[in-house]
DNA sequence: CAATCGTCCTGCGGGC
DNA sequence: TGCCCGCAGGACGATT
């Protein structure tokens, strides 16, 4: 399921490929990602917006298949297909792209997210629980179910912990993992879960590092614990019961 | 106000 | 073997 990784890595893919072409005759002057949000910015003002959600693919110069609805002609005679086999995805184009930009929290990856921003974002939302307030795009921009878990693993903290419940040192452990995890998953180009290819066909590497995700009774990498599923607002967690206490 | 629930959609896996 | 049922899952709107 594409996240921060998944996207980042289509963004930067595509950038080489088609910024500086033309979409219905008009200039392509930039690819960027807001949260888990491929943005194609157009020289007329006007940008095209793709989420891919849960199966959604995004593939240069490829052919139509079964689950292909929409597809976009460059004026070289490349395209660019979209595929969504479940049809979560949406694409759009939009006007005034930052109006859409601003409705998400900060960018983890970016150099103005800080342990102290986090620190301070965080006693505000001293009641939430932690799995799915790292998945609130509102909170913090581009997090999923996969990179929550892996994130939480690495950091040590069960996934049901209150925010109010935290140390300072958990929060400054969950922060660091927030960067190493995303970092480390962007330079594996992304994990292949379900349809996830990048613009090339191609699957990226970050599923052979995952530690918990879909990991359900295997034994736990540091430990050797049988990890647990379990669901937390309709949504499965995946963790390590004795390195992750609640 | 914030947390939870139902909804969208369809492939797939489990059970018989 | 093949059918049927129910689950998974991001984000939004409705609800409590």
């Amino acid at each position: 399921m594409p996240e921060l990784p998944e996207v980042e890595t289509i963004r930067r893919e595509l950038a080489k490929e088609i910024v500086g072409k033309k979409l219905d005759g008009i200039k392509i002057i930039g690819v960027r990602r807001r949260a888990k949000i491929l943005i194609i910015d157009l020289i007329n003002g006007q940008s095209l917006l793709f989420h891919l959600k849960l199966t959604g693919q995004l593939l240069f110069n490829s052919q139509p298949g079964k689950y292909t609805r929409a597809v976009f002609c460059f004026n070289d005679g490349t395209n660019l297909i979209f595929n969504d086999k479940i049809k979560f995805g949406w694409w759009k184009k939009v006007k005034n792209v930052s109006q859409i930009e601003k409705q998400f929290g900060p960018e983890p990856l970016e150099d103005d997210f800080t342990s102290e921003k986090f620190q301070q974002m965080l006693a505000r939302r001293k009641n939430a629980k932690i799995k799915p307030l790292l998945m609130d795009q509102k909170f913090i921009a581009g997090i999923g179910n996969i990179y929550s878990d892996e994130i939480l693993f690495k950091a040590g903290i069960h996934p049901l912990r209150r925010v109010v419940s935290l140390k300072f040192n958990e929060i400054e452990q969950i922060f660091g993992a927030i960067k190493i995890v995303l970092k480390t998953a962007v330079k594996q180009r992304g994990s292949s879960i379900r349809d996830y290819l990048d613009i090339y066909g191609k699957k990226g590497d970050y599923g052979k590092f995952h530690q918990v995700y879909h990991r359900e009774n295997q034994a736990c990498p540091k430990c050797g614990e049988k990890i647990k599923r379990i669901k937390i607002g309709g949504r499965s967690a995946h963790f390590c019961p004795k390195c992750q206490k609640l």
